[in-house]
DNA sequence: AGCGTGACAGCAAGCGCTTTCTATGTACGT
DNA sequence: ACGTACATAGAAAGCGCTTGCTGTCACGCT
C-alpha cells in the first residue's frame, strides 16, 4: 500500500541502509548510487515515515511554540517571527523542522497538556510566549515539566515571559514594568493627576508587571492612588470598553486612562467616544505593545512599543542553537515609549 | 535513562501489552490492574513515546492547520476556531490531538513542504485556510499532494479556500465574489461612479474573486471601468497606503476606494487623511472581512463580514469527523455587508 | 460432572526507520 | 606482488509501542 524505504531500496537496487543515508546525507554515498536512489524516490513518490524515523533516531524535527491566544496579533507577530527563524520549510535553517504553534487559550491545563504532547513527540525545542500564570501549584507543575523537557534534551526558550528558575530554560523577558512606568510617567509629566488603569486578568505576570510599573510612577511622583482607579479585565477590546464605563462611573473626573494593552485601549477610546468625551481633550488614553493597528486609531494611540518580531526572531534562533544564549540564561528586552495623539495635557 | 512502557509494566507487574491497553483504554482491563498500572505510570513520570506509538499504530494525533500569515488576525481567528474544535487539549473532542498551525507566509514552496512534512507525520487531518495560489504548476502539485494525503487516510478540509477538484478534499469556501459585488453595489447605489479598487496580490483566488465581484457590480450598473482605477498590492496596511496614493495620483476625482481587505482599507484611510481628504465626505472607503479592529477606525469601516470563527469551527469539526460533510463536499459561506461610517454618498 | 463462555492477561510479531559493525573493492606504498 | 588504508555498501539489531492471537481462570449452564 504505502511505499517504504525498502521499496525504494529494491527499486534502486541498493540496501535500505543506503537509501536512508542518501536521504539523511550524513554518510558518504557514491554519486551514481545517490542518483539512482533519488530517482527511485521520485518515481515511487516516496515520503519518509516521520514517526518511524523519529523512533529509530530518537530525535524529531518538531518545534513547539506555545501562545496564549493565536487570534491576538501580539502572539501572531511573535509566533510568525519565531517560526521564520525555526526554519519551517524554506527558513534559513538547514534541516527542515516542523514549527508548530499551539494555542493554549490562556488555560493552565491546556498549557500543561500541550507541553506533555510535545514531550511525547520528543520535540527538539519549545518556545513559550507571553506572560505566565501566577498560580503557585500551576507554576510548580510547569517548572517541573519544563525541567523534564530540558533534561530530555529539548531546548526550552521563554519569549516575553519571566524566567522560570531552575528549569534550564532560556528567557527573553519583556521589561513590562519599566515600560509601564515610563508610560505613566509621561502622562504625569503632561500634568495628569487622576489616572484610571485598566489592568489585564489577575494572576498573569504581564498584568502584574505593567500595573506595578504604573504604580511605581505614581509613587515616584507622590500621587496617592485611589483604589477605584484600577479595574481588572481581559486583554481584549470589549473588556476595555466595559472597564472604561466602569471607571467613568466610579470617578468621572479622571483625565487619563491607561490600558493594559492596545486592544483594551481601543475599547476604552470607543467607550469614551460613546460617552461623549473627546480624546485627548477631555481624557487621554494610552495603550501598550504598539500593535500595527494602534497607529490607525483616531487619534493614534500613545503606547509602549515592544519589539515583538525581533524578540521572536531571537528566541527562534536560540531555540535552534543558532544564537548564543544570553549569559545567565536571561535577557530583559526593553520597550520604547511612543507618544502619539491620544495623550495630551489634561483639559486641552 | 528514559522511562519506557516496559519499565512501567515491570513496576506494575504486568505485561507491556496491558500497560498499553490501560493507556489507550480500548480493551477490557480489570479495575485493580488498571489502578496498579496508573500508579506505576505516575510514580515513574512516564510519558508515552509519540513516534513509537504512531509507528506501531500507524496513526497519529497530529492535525495540521495551514495559514498564509499567522500575524494576520484573519488567519489567527480562523486558526483559533479550528483548533478549539480539533480538541487540542481540553477541547470538546475526546482523544487528545495536537493541533498545530503552520505558517506558509504565502509561499508556494513552503505550502508544499509543510504538506509533505505533515504527510511524513501521517497527520490525522489537515485544514488549509485562506485563498489558494493560482499558478498552474503549483496548483497541480498541490492537488496531487492533497489527493495523496486523502488517499493515505488524512482528512483534508479547505476553509475559506476554493474547492480543489478531484482531491477528495472537503471545501468550505467564502463567497468572496458575492461579497465584493454587494459591497460595490452599495457604493454605486449611494451614487458613486468613479471607484478605485485596491486589489490583493495577483494569482490568488481571493484577490481574483473579490475583484470579479467588484467588476460584476460595475458592469451590472453599466459603469465602464477605467483600468487606472485598479491597483494591485499586498494584503497589508502599508500596501493600502501606497496604493491609495497611487490611485489619487492617477485619478484625483475618485469618490470611493474599495480595498481588498480591512487592513488595506485602514492604510487607505491613513493615506487619504494624510492627503487632506475627509472620509467619507470627500472619499468613501470600504474594506472586507470585518476584522475586530475595523469598528475602531474613525470613521468605522464599511466592510463585508466573513464568519471566520464559525467557518473555522465548522472546518474543525469536519476535520474531526464530528460533523457531516456538505453534500458534494463543498459549501459556500456568504459574507454580510456591514455599512458603517466610512462610506456615504459622494460629495457629502 | 462436564463444558461452553466471558473476562482478562500475555506472547510475540511486527511498524519503518537508523546506525553500528562488518564486508568488499580499489588504490596505493613499498 | 602484498599489505594497508580508504571509500562505500550491506546485514542486522534494535528504537518503543500496538495488537492479533493464544492462553487461563472462574462461572454458570445442562
Amino acid at each position: 500500500m504505502t511505499v517504504t524505504l525498502a521499496d525504494v531500496a529494491a527499486r534502486a537496487q541498493v540496501s535500505p541502509a543506503t537509501v536512508s543515508r542518501v536521504l539523511n546525507g550524513n554518510y558518504p554515498v557514491a554519486a551514481t548510487t545517490r542518483e539512482r536512489v533519488l530517482k527511485a524516490v521520485d518515481e515511487l513518490d516516496y515520503v519518509l515515515n516521520g514517526p518511524a524515523s523519529a523512533l529509530a533516531a530518537a530525535t524529531s524535527d518538531l518545534v513547539g511554540i506555545l501562545v496564549n491566544d493565536i487570534a491576538d496579533p501580539f502572539f501572531g507577530i511573535m509566533a510568525s517571527a519565531i517560526q521564520a527563524e525555526i526554519g519551517g520549510p524554506g527558513g534559513r535553517a538547514g534541516g527542515e523542522r516542523l514549527a508548530v504553534v499551539c494555542n493554549t487559550g490562556g488555560s493552565p491545563e491546556r498549557e500543561l497538556t500541550y507541553l506533555t504532547l510535545l514531550q511525547r513527540q520528543r520535540a527538539a525545542a519549545v518556545v513559550l510566549t507571553g506572560g505566565a500564570i501566577e498560580d503557585a501549584p500551576h507554576k510548580a507543575a510547569m517548572n517541573a515539566k519544563l525541567r523534564r523537557l530540558a533534561d530530555a534534551g529539548t531546548r526550552v526558550v521563554l519569549c516575553g515571559r519571566p524566567q522560570a528558575p531552575e528549569t534550564g530554560a532560556i528567557a527573553l523577558t519583556f521589561d513590562n514594568r519599566g515600560g509601564g512606568r515610563e508610560l505613566t510617567e509621561h502622562l504625569i509629566r503632561s500634568g495628569h493627576r487622576r489616572l484610571g488603569y485598566i489592568a489585564g486578568p489577575r494572576e498573569r505576570t504581564t498584568t502584574r508587571h505593567r500595573l506595578e510599573g504604573h504604580r511605581d510612577a505614581l509613587a515616584a511622583h507622590g500621587i496617592e492612588e485611589d483604589p477605584r482607579w484600577t479595574v481588572h479585565g481581559r486583554y481584549d477590546r470589549r473588556s476595555g470598553y466595559e472597564a472604561t464605563l466602569e471607571l467613568l462611573r466610579r470617578d468621572p473626573s479622571l483625565t487619563a486612562v491607561v490600558a493594559a494593552n492596545d486592544s483594551v485601549a481601543l475599547g476604552a477610546c470607543a467607550a469614551l467616544r460613546d460617552s461623549g468625551m473627546r480624546i485627548p481633550d477631555e481624557v487621554s488614553v494610552a495603550g501598550f505593545d504598539d500593535l500595527p493597528f494602534s497607529i490607525d486609531a483616531v487619534p493614534a494611540l500613545t503606547t509602549v512599543r515592544l519589539p515583538l518580531a525581533e524578540a521572536g526572531a531571537r528566541a527562534g534562533r536560540i531555540a535552534m542553537g543558532r544564537e548564543e544564549e544570553p549569559p545567565g540564561g536571561i535577557t530583559s528586552v526593553r520597550g520604547e515609549l511612543v507618544v502619539r495623539g491620544s495623550t495630551a495635557g489634561p483639559r486641552g
